[in-house]
DNA sequence: TTTATTATATAACTTATGTTATATAATAAA
DNA sequence: TTTATTATATAACATAAGTTATATAATAAA
């Protein structure tokens, strides 16, 4: 029929994820994506209907980008897990993270929200946790992800001091886990 | 010489202040603040060479604002008062925290490199944190500063549940400081 | 080979926004 | 009262961005 293709929608969304990284999401304009792909704006509008079509594609992409972060760890342990494909992310896509941390992105929060239960769970079956209450897991589940969201956002802003390396960070990841659970535990037995 | 001033630089500001408020940062334009003081972008022009100019002066009034907000915490102890007023800027002022947050803003990050080493001080003088080497209130202060962080986006953001009244979250605060310091306490004496 | 299709390029249109030039009118000084 | 000054209003200009209409040219089908 017509012409080959000679701009796909993966090209389309790869450039806009290249700029969303480098600039910003909010950097991201159609003539933009044009260059950088080397066309100009009209097969972007033949792949999406609009700007804002191509910017939810884009949340998918991120998406499924943080989560092949979170498949290559594999510990064992979730909350590591996690917590390391976090810090990862907020290291390697800082200004990405920080505009979704922003931007209070729906899909995030709902995303959050499916997986405490499972977290939960998981804190059920671990040894280190036993004889908590579920009252007292949420607390202590609670204080990890604030603390991780602490700290995945110092990273993303630069303030960790530059000596910190990422297992550095997983420690004091870790040493903020165990002194919720031994203060827990403590405050129990009193 | 010519007519009154029906407009003045503060008004401007304030103007500016609120719909950062209501609309964040990145919602204000020459236009609307006109609108929302009724005159034309006349009377901003003469006050404010250009949109930059204005956007410093929003950014001063801002940490003026935030000063006033820990100025009214009158605990005695600097770490409460600095979490309370914290908290109660993302609460209040939550798109205007996001937005600084985001930014990575420099006057915020000077501001907070130049209070570290007061709070060490502080924290030297606490009978409660006596017999900790420097580094270890380091460690100590970089925690809470991390939990801080995380808790206030987490109520800026709408992550807390609702039931949290300030004065629960004033409670987690404490009790995470209270983690940090215990387990560095116990792990001294072993 | 001719023709229909369609991917792409180009340029224009629209809207939003910062900025500026000019006009108007209120006020104080002469 | 007249005049110079200047705060304000208005409208235009410049630029950036999303979007769309039209032209061009590459490809497959007839």
């Amino acid at each position: 029929m017509g012409p080959k293709v000679k701009f796909t929608r993966e090209q389309i969304i790869d450039a806009a994820f290249e700029i969303a990284k480098t600039e910003g999401i909010n950097a991201i304009t159609m003539r933009k994506i044009a260059e950088q792909i080397g066309s100009s704006v009209a097969p972007i509008y033949v792949n999406f209907k609009s700007i804002d079509e191509l910017n939810e594609a884009l949340i998918d992409r991120i998406i499924s980008i943080s989560q092949e972060l979170l498949s290559e760890e594999s510990s064992g342990n979730p909350f590591y897990d996690i917590g390391r494909a976090s810090l990862r992310f907020a290291s390697e896509y800082s200004l990405i993270f920080r505009d979704l941390v922003m931007t209070n992105n729906s899909s995030i929060k709902v995303y959050d929200e499916k997986i405490i239960p499972a977290l939960i769970e998981e804190m059920k079956k671990d040894p280190e946790l036993e004889g908590f209450s579920e009252d007292e897991l949420m607390t202590i589940l609670f204080k990890m992800r604030i603390f991780q969201l602490g700290l995945s956002i110092m990273v993303a802003n630069g303030l960790v001091p530059e000596v910190y390396e990422i297992q550095d960070l997983m420690d004091l990841l870790s040493s903020a886990a165990n002194d919720a659970i031994l203060s827990t535990r403590l405050s129990k037995s009193r």
